[in-house]
RNA sequence: GGCGCGUUCGUCUAGUGGCUUAGGACGCUGCCCUCUCAAGGCAGAGAUCACGGGUUCGAAUCCCGUACGCGCUACCA
């Protein structure tokens, strides 16, 4: 056994963000941890030197905190296998590479880009199965590297992978997977410029580290022979595979950024609780073989488990996200919403005024069956936070009829009787205004929800004018009755 | 091109040889509830289980082949 305790890592690369793919990684690693009373490690690859990105690995961080995916070890809380920075870690593939060149295992190339274009493209129109190095620079004498090194003749450490052998392992998702060497390529583990490259880092930081269980997309599944052959090579237990299926576009190709919006960010911005992100992404290639879809995250680390995961790839429906989006938001207590409504309030167009808790609570209380998203409880309902400021043409040529105006004069003025009203109040009010007026109760309650409130929709009429507030209520009629003209 | 992986309603999926006239969910349609919109309830449309061969008394489920899709094929991860 390679230890008792499940260690996994969540191993992405700093590019800028974190891609929802990325963060269903992380998911499925985190419960994978938390289910298994193991650890859950963040270690950056940062080894390609071109793709630096400023800010990228606080990005990250961030998006995995407000996710609420904690990991026990990682770069900004330490831990005992660091750095968890591979740009940290260079003199230690160094070290590992050497071990292989003393071995055999690996050797020195001095090609240039040039020779390897050259024999690519001749290899293409030979028509070859497959291209692949040459292993033009394994024949190179100890004298011959010695002094092209001393030289400063710029080089690589490559892979010395023997032919003719059959590489397999058994992932725990797709089950037996072989390979034939021969298809393998001389793969460099050191570039140029000293930095490793992913195939050799994530073997090496991958033993050190003690991790016990590989869980990555499946675009790595290809790559596997390659670190397969490393752990042998170094005389290194394997630890076990797990290639998850990938996320797609609604056309089937790979989740990406020319589709729709792919950054943990961006759902974040838009709205999306983080609750309802995670629950959509875990559906998205595991369930429990049962019928249920609304979970919260400590039942997904109860349920959880790597042989439940599916093979193919799934294509991220917004349509579903949004359905459970409402369905968190729904599930949540007003006073948790309320805080989630306040911060919304002070980036919208009414951040400067002010409005009591419990005046929003009420708010809350009447929309929260009607909205999907926290912001919908301000712009679904502008007419709790400001009077209306138009009326909808369409319910104006529905309901808005010559005697109207009398009606709902009737109506302010029966209002303006009561002393702090409450709901009934203002039904029992309305009832007998009908009544006088031998009209109806649907030919009066849809213009006075027009008056009152600009629109054709929303909470229960008599909600809505007690949430309102009688002296508002009036005030919104008697504007109403001036302001709307029927054409 | 090579190698690898995959293929059940539009989408996410259940299904591991008989319980399946293939179940659920999102979305869609209709009805009910109702002051509107939602929510909720009910009903409906929607999958010859990619195709073709086998194995078996019996296959969505096992085997083989084909097709299609996707991934990888870098001194990117």
């Amino acid at each position: 056994m390679i230890s008792e305790t499940p260690r996994v890592r969540f191993a992405p690369s700093p590019t800028g963000y974190l891609h929802v793919g990325g963060l269903r990684t992380a998911l499925f690693n985190y419960l994978f941890a938390k289910k298994n009373s193991g650890k859950f490690i963040l270690r950056i690859e940062d080894t390609d030197r071109s793709r630096y990105v400023e800010g990228a690995v606080e990005n990250l961080i961030n998006a995995l905190k407000w996710a609420e995916l904690q990991f026990d070890e990682g770069p900004d809380i330490g831990g005992s296998f660091g750095p968890y920075f591979q740009s940290q870690r260079l003199d230690i593939y160094r070290k590992h590479a050497d071990e292989l060149l003393q071995k055999g295992k690996a050797y020195y190339c001095f090609c240039s880009p040039e020779r390897l274009k050259a024999l690519k493209e001749e290899q293409e129109k030979q028509k070859l199965p497959q291209a692949k190095y040459d292993k033009h620079c394994l024949s190179i004498s100890p004298e011959e590297i010695e002094n092209k090194i001393k030289t400063g003749q710029p080089f690589v450490i490559r892979l010395n992978v023997e032919p003719d052998q059959i590489i397999q392992f058994d992932d725990i998702v797709r089950g037996h997977v072989e390979f034939e060497s021969n298809n393998v390529d001389d793969q460099v583990l050191i570039k140029s410029d000293g930095y490793p490259t992913y195939h050799l880092a994530n073997v090496v930081d991958d033993h050190l580290m003690k991790i016990t269980h590989v869980i990555r997309g499946e675009e790595w599944l290809s790559s596997t022979p390659k670190h397969v052959l490393l752990y042998d090579v170094f005389g290194w237990e394997r630890p076990l595979f797990a290639h998850l299926p990938l996320l797609l576009n609604p056309d089937r190709s790979k989740l990406s950024k020319r589709q729709g919006d792919v950054a943990v960010e961006d759902y974040r911005d838009k709205g999306f609780l983080k609750e309802a992100l995670l629950n959509f992404v875990a559906l998205l290639g595991w369930n429990a073989g049962d019928d249920q879809e609304f979970y919260y995250l400590d039942e997904l680390i109860e349920k959880f488990s790597l042989d439940r995961v599916n093979k193919s790839g799934a294509v991220f429906d917004l349509q579903k996200l949004n359905w459970l989006n409402a369905e968190h938001l729904r599930k949540k207590s007003n006073s948790e919403l309320l805080l989630l409504l306040k911060d919304e309030i002070s980036k919208s167009q009414f951040k400067d005024r002010y409005f009591p808790d419990e005046y929003l609570l009420r708010v809350i209380e009447s929309m929260k069956e009607r909205v999907s998203f926290v912001r919908d409880l301000i712009n679904n309902c502008k007419y709790f936070y400001e009077p209306p400021q138009e009326y909808e043409q369409k319910a104006i040529e529905k309901n808005w009829k010559p005697e109207t105006p009398d009606q709902l004069k009737k109506l302010a003025e029966e209002f303006s009787k009561l002393t702090n009203p409450t709901k009934e109040d203002y039904e029992n009010s309305f009832i007998k205004v009908s009544e006088e007026l031998g009209v109806g109760k649907g030919k009066i309650i849809h213009p006075l929800r027009l008056a009152v409130s600009g629109q054709s929709t929303g909470p229960g009429m008599f909600d809505l004018l007690f949430i309102i507030g009688k002296n508002e209520v009036i005030k919104r009629i008697v504007t109403a009755i001036e302001n709307i003209k029927p054409l």
